[in-house]
DNA sequence: TGCATGGCGCCGG
DNA sequence: ACCGGCGCCATGC
């Protein structure tokens, strides 16, 4: 079986945003016998260019199903990621879908999903609402490979002593995202 | 199997 | 406020 994905990227304020999503994934075809579920799938986004390119790479290594790289825009992904940034949405309509994903990576990108839009929780505080209290250091690493910026609001991670913490993107941009999260 | 490596936490100085 | 040092634990080589 072969699932087309597609990729495309745009300019914002925190630099070219890179993505790739689809409109189904081959779990849905394969439950209601290929009915198209309209929501959109994303399952890359970030603003630097490296980590998009060993996505692709790791994307070319698969074997089953065998997963193809089309070029083609989406506008929901485009408009939400715009929306957000001009403080226009809180919460996006995509739904991740998580291709390369540990067991602790998955628990804890989807432990920081919890964190509400304008909130903030340390890396301790997430090992153990992920269920792994203990492994925070663990937990920073795995943070690290999230593959979806902004919808798994790995920013809104900190450290406990309230400093800002590293950030994949760019420590000014999680400064940045952190910051127009805030009311006015 | 072992060991170095991380988006950390905590305590001292 | 800012180190250094040690402890922490899942991964990758």
């Amino acid at each position: 079986m072969k699932v087309t994905l597609y990729s495309s990227s745009f300019n914002t304020a925190i630099g070219c945003i890179y993505y790739i999503w689809g409109n189904y994934f081959q779990d849905d075809m394969q439950k209601t016998g290929a009915a198209v579920n309209q929501e959109i799938k994303i399952y890359f986004l970030s603003n630097t260019p490296d980590s998009y390119n060993s996505f692709i790479e790791r994307l070319g290594g698969i074997k089953a199903p065998e997963y193809k790289i089309a070029d083609k825009s989406s506008r929901t992904v485009e408009s939400e990621v715009k929306a957000y940034l001009e403080k226009k949405l809180k919460d996006f309509s995509m739904v991740p879908v998580f291709l390369f994903s540990s067991a602790i990576q998955q628990k804890v990108w989807e432990a920081a999903m919890k964190i509400p839009y304008g909130k903030v929780a340390s890396y301790k505080e997430l090992a153990e609402s992920a269920g792994f209290s203990g492994a925070w250091r663990a937990v920073g690493t795995a943070l690290g490979k999230n593959p979806v910026m902004l919808i798994v609001p790995c920013h809104r991670v900190i450290k406990s002593d309230g400093s800002i913490g590293h950030f994949g993107g760019g420590e000014n941009v999680k400064e940045l995202l952190l910051g127009l999260e805030q009311p006015d």
